[in-house]
DNA sequence: CTGTTAGCGCGTTCAA
DNA sequence: TTGAACGCGCTAACAG
């Protein structure tokens, strides 16, 4: 265990006070040039390292922030995690990960936590039902960001995904090739994204003049097992549709599984568009269309809102409660093709 | 910007001095059980919660771990964290995520910053390139536990899968249902799991007497065009493979794009074996075959060896530089079958 | 069992 | 421009 190069050590190397050290090092032109250079010098040589959490009682900021999801295998978290820390990084700051597992009461002992680990800042994806403890965070001048779910219960920053939108984009996409029953398979409805892409679904439909037949949309868990259901359901009616809407990204893989397993062709025996791009998609033959939500927009746009707040003259917490939306795009590849005339 | 309630307002509330307020909370036994409880509950009533990082100044802890991976895409890495963050957390740590994207440079500026964060322990998938830096930090008492990849420079604590085996494993499955032409894509040859997936598959060759055909291995960057290109290679041969093994995780979207744009149908026409198992392989029709190295396996260990050495009263640092392997395993589902006779 | 005292390492007054 | 002194909030000596 050796011990540690302190600033008393840089400053007692230098022939100066700790203080003056200090100030050097900070570099904020408080000392002479020359001392600068010097203690400089003598801090780098003597390997010295400034103690984190020393500053950090000092000056209330750790440079730490938390970054909480409900888990890394869906790949908007995982791409908000990668962007968040890379960001983060980049300006100084650390990302504490905190996984929550879409459960309430995890997601309360983690705000807890980093609450005790007093960081700088918060990036969330709530559950919602902890809407008070984040408020508290806020309210004591702890900069607190949402993304991809908003917390219904309470005035927060928020950064979404263009849901309505991306979900009318989808469906119009697929109503302009020609198919009328198109089946949806979404997250959900106690979801801000699974009720937004139903909604988007309907208004196109609406827009086409389709009057809107619940029993073509299939609802559920974010899994796998959600699509294979919706799909099976769907694909056994008499009247199938000729169009499948993945809306709800987990039950993808369920989807593709079902189809397989009909023996159904992708396109030519049914359209089908997913939702929120993976590079699976890309790569899957045929190449899968997507409505790509914007992860990485969603996360950069994240980062640059909460390291704004950050910076030293940040404005008040209720004044910059405002809802950021992430316009969604249609990415058209193999697998929607006109209907059969 | 509330303001915190210190140790020094319960102390102040309940009528004691700071310190018996600390060994009170503290619950060593070092205060009457009737003042304990009383503290217990004014600290609650007050909504202390103690500064972590004063706390951590004075005894030289965080409780803040540090993880270290390439990036979150490949499974393993996910897992990794997902795991590890659950575990800590269970122990009362926190993870401090990092992503070097096997960048040895960035490596070392996160090395930098988390011994800056005094952190309590590191689990690390080392590029290779600074291990001196990691043996500075287990010789200064915090303890590191490499993962996935060795850092040969230094003897580390490092927990790795079974890869000679398992891709020994997975040859001899294919040669036991006859195949004699086994195409091999695996990782870069400067990484360890490359090397030793390589050197698994020669000796299943050895074994079952059939010479070594370097033309047959195609060895690349861990990413899915290496898998197209050397999917390609292969199938355009005259005497083509009667099975692909795609060793290398990253490629085996690309191995699956180049059989379907050549029409070659798994298992009928060819069989294919994958590494590293995640759910899109059992998803996938026909589900594909694989030999699972164990994430879920190593990231447990992994997690279990660093909090071994968290808890008071640990071995000396040099004594437990142990290298553990997790067994691999063969998945057999519908992507191979025996050849033609 | 409890109170007093003394730092942990740093930034930041206040004087010089 | 520099130094001395203080305190951030907590734990751990040492007394009592």
């Amino acid at each position: 265990m050796q011990t540690q190069v302190t600033l008393r050590d840089v400053a007692r190397a230098a022939k100066v006070s700790v203080s003056t050290a200090s100030r050097a090092l900070a570099g904020g032109g408080l000392t002479s040039k020359s001392t600068e250079a010097r203690l400089q010098r003598i801090a780098t040589e003597l390997g010295y390292r400034p103690n984190t959490l020393a500053r950090g009682l000092k000056t209330r900021t750790t440079r730490l922030v938390g970054l909480v999801v409900h888990n890394l295998t869906n790949a908007s978290f995982r791409v908000l995690a990668e962007v968040v820390q890379r960001r983060l990084r980049a300006e100084g700051y650390q990302a504490l990960l905190c996984i929550t597992a879409d459960d309430p009461e995890q997601e309360a002992v983690t705000i807890e936590t980093l609450t005790d680990q007093r960081v700088d800042g918060l990036i969330i994806c709530p559950t919602g039902r902890n809407g008070a403890l984040l408020a508290v965070l806020e309210a004591n001048g702890t900069p607190v960001t949402c993304v991809v779910r908003r917390d219904e219960t309470v005035e927060l920053e928020t950064v979404l995904a263009a849901d309505p939108e991306g979900a009318f984009a989808g469906t119009r996409h697929l109503l302009e090739l020609g198919h009328r029953r198109i089946g949806l398979i979404v997250g959900r409805q106690e979801t801000t994204s699974g009720r937004e892409r139903l909604s988007g679904y309907r208004r196109a439909l609406e827009e086409a003049g389709i009057p809107f037949d619940a029993s073509l949309v299939h609802a559920g868990r974010y899994e796998p097992e959600t699509g294979l259901a919706g799909c099976r359901q769907l694909l056994d009616r008499d009247d199938r549709p000729s169009a499948l809407f993945a809306a709800n990204h987990e039950s993808s893989l369920g989807v593709l599984r079902g189809l397989a397993e009909r023996n159904i062709v992708v396109p030519d025996d049914i359209s089908l568009l997913c939702y929120e791009d993976v590079p699976g998609f890309a790569w899957q033959r045929p190449a899968i269309s997507v409505v790509d939500s914007g992860a990485n927009a969603m996360a950069e746009l994240a980062a640059d809102r909460l390291l704004q707040r950050l910076r030293p003259g940040a404005a008040p917490p209720a004044a910059t409660a405002r809802e950021y939306r992430i316009g969604a795009r249609l990415i058209q590849r193999q697998s929607c093709r006109p209907v059969a005339p």
